[in-house]
Order: C-alpha cells, then sequence, then structure tokens
DNA sequence: GTCTATACTAAGATAGAC
DNA sequence: GTCTATCTTAGTATAGAC
C-alpha cells in the first residue's frame, strides 16, 4: 500500500467518524447546542481539523442527516425480505417499540432534527429533513399498496403520523412505557384494516 | 392615578408585552435561535431592560411556557361549555385543523418547544414543557372517562399523539393538508368509539 | 493532510447614569 | 423604573506552521 493511499484511506476514515458522530451527537444534544468541538472529540479529531473535511456545520448536519437517512434504507431493506407487506409493517412497529428508551430520552432522530430545523430563517437544511420523512412515507405507502388496501397514502401518514406523536410524547413526558402502549395499539390497528375485495 | 400607582401599571404593561412575545416568538424561531433583543424589540422595549424584569433567558422561555399553558387553559375551558364531551373533543379537533397553517408553518407551539427544551444538559426547563402537555393530557382523558370509555389514559394518549403526530408531519412538510387529513380521520375515530354498555 | 493558535462575531448579562 | 454602554464568554471559522 502507498504512502498516498494510506493517507486517503485514513483521511476517509476521519471524514466517517466525523459523519456517524454527528449523527449521535446531533440527535442527543440538539443541532443548536451542539458545538463543533463536541462533533470533533466524540470523533477523537482535532477541532481545528474538521473544516479540512466539513467547510461549515451545516455541512455536518447535512452529513448527520444522510447518515440517519442511510440507516433508515438499511432497515427498510432489511424488511424487504420479508414476503407479506403486513409483516414488515408490524415489523417496522416492532423495531420503534424495541427502541422505546432511546426515544424517549431524545425523541425520533429525524423527527427532532426536522423541528429544530425547521426553525430556522435560512430554509436551506430544513427541507432535507423533511425529504428523509418523506422517504419513510413513500415506503410506508408502497407496503399498504402491495396489500391492496385503499387510500395507502393516507393509511401511511397515519402511521408515520403515529409514530412521530408517540415518540415526541415519550420524550417530552420521559417515558418510553408510551411507545410500547401506542406501539401495541398500532400493531392491532393494521391487523384490523381489511384487504378490499375484488377490484380498485 | 397616583404616580406610583401609574407606574406599577406600565412596568406590568410591559411584563406582559415580553411575554407575549416570547410566546410568539420562541413558538416562530425557537429558543436557541431566539435573542433577547428578538423579544425585546417585538415586546418594543429596550434590550437592557429585559434583565429587571427577568434575570435570565431561562425564565423568559419559562414565562412564554406559562403563556402557552394559559392559552390552553382557555380553550379547554371553553369547550367545557359543551355539554357532551364527546362534542369537546371534536371541537378541540376542529380547532386544530383551524390552525394548519400556523402548524404547518411552525409546529405545535408546546411539542416543539418540548423537542428543543428536552435536549438540554440542564434538565431545568424541560420538565416544564412535559407538564404542559400533561394537563391536555389529563384534560382530554377526564371527557374520556365522562363518555364511559374503557381505558380513557389509553384514548387519550392515542388522540394527543395524533396530534402532536400530525403537526410535527404538517411541520416537516410543510403541508397544512396534512392537519385536514388526519384531523378528519381522527373526527371519525371518535364517532367509532362505542360507550360500553353496563358497568365497568 | 494534520494540527495549533488565534481572529472575529454574536449574544447573554451587568454596571451605572438618569 | 428606564435605558445606554460595555463586559465576558463561547463558538464558528481562518491562517499558517509542520
Amino acid at each position: 500500500m502507498t504512502n498516498s493511499v494510506n493517507r486517503r484511506v485514513r483521511a476517509s476514515q476521519k471524514r466517517q467518524r466525523l459523519t456517524a458522530a454527528a449523527a449521535r451527537v446531533l440527535h442527543e444534544q440538539g443541532v443548536e447546542r451542539t458545538t463543533l468541538s463536541d462533533i470533533a472529540r466524540e470523533a477523537d479529531v482535532p477541532v481545528g481539523n474538521v473544516y479540512y473535511y466539513f467547510k461549515t456545520k451545516d455541512e455536518l448536519v447535512q452529513a448527520a442527516l444522510s447518515e440517519h437517512s442511510a440507516h433508515l434504507d438499511e432497515l427498510t431493506g432489511q424488511l424487504e425480505q420479508l414476503a407479506d407487506p403486513r409483516d414488515r409493517l408490524k415489523a417496522l412497529i416492532e423495531a420503534w417499540i424495541d427502541r422505546r428508551d432511546v426515544a424517549a430520552r431524545y425523541g425520533c432522530p429525524t423527527g427532532t432534527l426536522a423541528v429544530e430545523l425547521d426553525k430556522r430563517a435560512d430554509g436551506i437544511l430544513d427541507a432535507e429533513a423533511g425529504a428523509v420523512i418523506r422517504r419513510l412515507l413513500n415506503w410506508t405507502e408502497r407496503q399498504f399498496r402491495e396489500l391492496d388496501l385503499p387510500k395507502p397514502a393516507d393509511l401511511a401518514l397515519t402511521l408515520i403520523s403515529g409514530y412521530q406523536g408517540m415518540s415526541l410524547l415519550a420524550n417530552a413526558l420521559r417515558d418510553p412505557d408510551i411507545m410500547t402502549r401506542e406501539g401495541t395499539r398500532l400493531l392491532h390497528w393494521l391487523d384490523s384494516l381489511q384487504v378490499s375485495d375484488g377490484h380498485h
């Protein structure tokens, strides 16, 4: 391995470390209360060096958003392996319930980020958080459509809205049980949906 | 009217103006991106003078939270005039739908505030936002209990969680229609709930 | 590519005149 | 009680040595 390749690998490692650290710390502390040194410390990179990889703080926020988006794609990708779309949606809800402690402490990563970014006058990044949520919404809608259920877009809206609502309440009241209670209700709701008979 | 009384009235007027301005601006811009001068300007009070009424920025945030809590009490108070608890809950949902444009632009005042305050390491104010939401949750639970419906606490959780979820999505996607679509669904859901027959 | 030292700015908070 | 001027801190960003 030549020196130049060696350096490039290390460089991208640091960039990756910074991105991962940003995703974690920004979720836990929020954008505004997180300083570049917080992220640098977490990634074990000197503060001033951050600017070699990211020209501004906003670029780091964007990288964190991409990271969350990738995590989401990974999750839905795994769920695709289930044959029945209804089972995929149920497994999604179960994944939410599994993460109840994180939700109660820090909320949904994308949801809380969206709330914070929407407060900014410069509408540079707020649309990006919305786009990640939109992706999940679209994936969910596809599952309902495959099930031949009427108004799949409305059903997707109800499911994702339910997730965001229960995450926010669990977080605001610091109560993971809320994730379990509402998650269970959503599972029953999914079961109750009847496939439309015949044509649509 | 003596001079001292005159001064006291003006003083409390300024305090009140600052509180009202804080409630509005903090909702629109968020806590972290709002400066004391933003609030002072909105209240037409010189910046340095703010500290005569509020010792710290946190005290202003707290005042804004109380203001939101009072607004909420006012709303539920008006709803109490309706005889049927179910009508009260429906009117609540209709009020949410009426405010769809504000929700799409800035989210639920209390919900977004709770998200932001929960990110803070110093757990001084985060519990307060939770308390306001808890008040609404309790009021809603009472309505369901008066209707003799089973598991009123769970029903209340579902309703308020639905509200927070649709507000967050409407905000993140900047789409007031989401408030209408999900609000309508919640209205139908309320209608579908059957009063338990006999004893409980 | 990596890191240190530092410039610059903004915002919270205070002192003190009126 | 009201307001101006200013202190202080903290955090983003840059310059430049290595």
